[in-house]
DNA sequence: CTTGTCAAAATAATCGATTATCTCTAGCGT
DNA sequence: ACGCTAGAGATAATCGATTATTTTGACAAG
């Protein structure tokens, strides 16, 4: 593997796993250091990370891990919850017995993965697995290209949001929604990843 | 300023005119050559572009030019339409005042800016200007982020998908569009925007 | 004729060092 | 005491050259 691809994947596991704060500045002389590679390669990832959203880039001024909050978690919740239902009726509309099959492959995943506290990346990946898994047969890459900067977004901002997650029963809604899905009912299903999204969110704003 | 931000200007101008065919390799030698900067400017340039969509990165082959074609046109413009006319609700739902004078203002320039034929750049950049200005008082960051990007890939992919614009009136449509937005006819501008989205896409379905 | 191999050329990736720019602070004048 | 300016240090941007990888094409074996 090349020194640029293991920088990329560690400093961009660095910075979904929360080891830097947003702001914080991401100097291409420490980084390059300590992952013992030269500066070029050190600012190769870091516009790599710009492209992606895990990093923003002040012009003459370097990079920093992009500002975050509740409020820009709440937007990010609005956008999905704006488009991933429209993406789930498609799937619904468009996909075949394989797609069906890996939706349960996908669900059977992650309902078996270690749970959230004891592994929360492992588990963070099996829940984007199923996500994905349920929008795939929307047959638009471009939709599902938007669907994975969005998620991206997403794992940032919920780890700098500070909320409690409510009492939830998260399982109850993944096999409410694969249920749904795989009875092809688009309207409940649509609603069902609707509420998914936003739940947390509502939350927020109520308490 | 700086040779970095020049050469990003003027590469991304040339992807977007058309000066490179899709899959052609964009060299990072010949291309630092011929904008007189160093080859860590013409990497830095592709690996911005690479994350803007407008260039591909092959692992240990380089860069190119996306391909695209009709269909990735198609897979764009539905993209759009199950997007944007969703933000145009939000947009007219808390558009205030000062957004409504900017559509105004915005659909004037775009009237009156000189026809696609004779300046195709700087009709487009009008056009773009008018569309945008519909959707910023959605009031949602992402989801306007989410517009520049599929709006960026919409240009590239028409200008290399082959079709030729049915005979259409883009004028009266966008008129009728500014129209029911400044009437707060949501559903109305909606569906307007949803079918000026798709317009050229069913033509070339039936054709 | 096809296919496999190997070396040469082309290209990508990386490096160490240089130059340009910004930031921070001490010193000066008001 | 406050604000301004200069200069030193820190950081970003750029460069030219080196190293690694891939592609190309000649050539030999089947």
């Amino acid at each position: 593997m090349t020194p640029s691809e293991r920088m990329y994947v560690a400093l961009r596991a660095a910075i979904l796993h929360g080891d830097f704060a947003p702001r914080q500045s991401l100097k291409p002389q420490e980084l390059a250091t300590k992952h013992v590679v030269s500066l070029a390669v050190a600012r190769e990832t870091l516009l790599r990370l710009v492209g992606e959203g895990l990093a923003e880039r002040l012009p003459n001024r370097g990079f920093a891990v992009p500002a975050t909050g509740a409020e820009r978690w709440q937007q990010i919740a609005e956008a999905r919850a704006t488009v991933e239902p429209a993406m789930l009726r498609m799937a619904i509309e468009r996909g075949d017995l394989e797609w069906e099959a890996r939706v349960r492959a996908a669900h059977h995943r992650l309902a078996r993965a270690t749970p959230y506290e004891q592994d929360p990346d492992s588990w963070s990946e099996a829940h984007r697995l199923f996500h994905r898994a349920l929008l795939e047969a929307c047959g638009n890459d471009v939709l599902l290209g938007t669907f994975d900067r969005l998620w991206i977004d997403s794992e940032l901002a919920r780890r700098w949001s500070a909320v409690k997650e409510p009492a939830r029963d998260a399982a109850a809604e993944h096999l409410a929604l694969e249920e749904a899905v795989l009875a092809r009912e688009a309207g409940r299903a649509a609603d069902l990843l609707r509420r998914h999204v936003t739940r947390t969110v509502r939350t927020l704003r109520t308490s």
